[in-house]
DNA sequence: GTCTATAATCGGATAGAC
DNA sequence: GTCTATCCGATTATAGAC
């Protein structure tokens, strides 16, 4: 590849690290070009060689950091265990890291178009997938709805507790959702 | 009360309820006064003699609908069956009526200042000890627990049921919230 | 208390030099 | 490809008439 290719490339990569990162932290609406291309090195002029619109840049942070984010959970020594304090601890609230676009802008996403709804979408639908295999209490249909109730405790309690402004009720809701739950209307004995 | 302070009150009341509704729909950014003053009959420059600036309707916009939201679920012919049909259904989904502020805002409160934050940590202390009497395979710390993660999977549930562009999906996440949940590191038998 | 008009600012996107 | 400079539209908030 020509010097002048991987140069572009890891401009783009830069560009959509910052997205990332800011767009998890405040909000699409609330992160300028302006503010994204000094984070990422460059000023606003150089933004348009490499993307047409700001929402391009959107679903292109969040695809990019789900596949990264997926990577590292598809890890094969990782238990369920692992997987839940990992997403569900304090440093993931404190946005140092992960900052999983799921939690981060569930709401954010929900209030725009059906483009961007889509790639929420896939990357939710991947999630489920990979915690399927690690819902060993069930299989076939209830497997997935176990599998799905997880996802909505990790992603839900992630997203909550960061709207929380106390700290002890938030770690306390945490440390709630990390406990691995089953349905409570069956037999048991 | 006069006429004059009763017709200023109605008017307030309608800014607020106009707020409530379009914050809800499509972000607190994304909802101008101008807008939000004619969705309540009035225009622009009436909305500085009701509130001091914008983010003060933010915190009476959530508070208002919280009260009015919690004096419905608080029915004392309400099974939790009721309840979380009532909260996680396609209707709610949709936007037609309660619009629940704690699960269409969560990310958009979480990004923004203490103040804010602080409104919804109290609503969702309100809901919490709402849905506790209704956890009746437990009691005490344990029931506290269960009462965050139902609170979770309806809040986070709904909230990720709108993200998603799938409809079948979104139904099929909302029908496995609904489904209520123990923890499953207990012996059973 | 509500209106119209306007100030002051900020945002995304484009043009053109290098 | 990246820069500086700029256009254009939208926003919050204020001023002043009624």
């Amino acid at each position: 590849m020509p010097w002048n290719e991987a140069h572009k490339e890891d401009s783009r990569r830069r560009i959509v690290e910052a997205a990332a990162r800011l767009f998890a932290l405040h909000g699409f609406d609330r992160v300028g070009i302006d503010q994204l291309m000094r984070e990422a090195g460059m000023t606003r002029g150089a933004f348009y060689a490499h993307f047409n619109s700001k929402a391009e840049l959107y679903r292109e942070a969040i695809l990019a950091t789900a596949r990264r984010n997926g990577q590292r959970l598809r890890e094969p020594s990782l238990s369920l265990t692992d997987l839940l304090e990992g997403y569900l601890s304090q440093a993931h609230r404190n946005g140092e890291g992960a900052n999983c676009p799921m939690a981060f802008l569930v709401t954010d996403v929900a209030q725009r178009d059906e483009q961007l709804r889509s790639t929420y979408t896939d990357v939710f639908r991947g999630f489920v997938e990979l915690l399927k295999p690690h819902m060993t209490q069930s299989e076939g249909p209830q497997q997935q709805d176990d599998a799905m109730r997880t996802a909505v405790l990790m992603i839900g309690g992630m997203a909550i507790a960061r709207a929380l402004n106390d700290d002890a009720l938030a770690e306390r809701l945490l440390q709630a959702c990390r406990q691995p739950q089953v349905a409570s209307d069956q037999e048991f004995c």
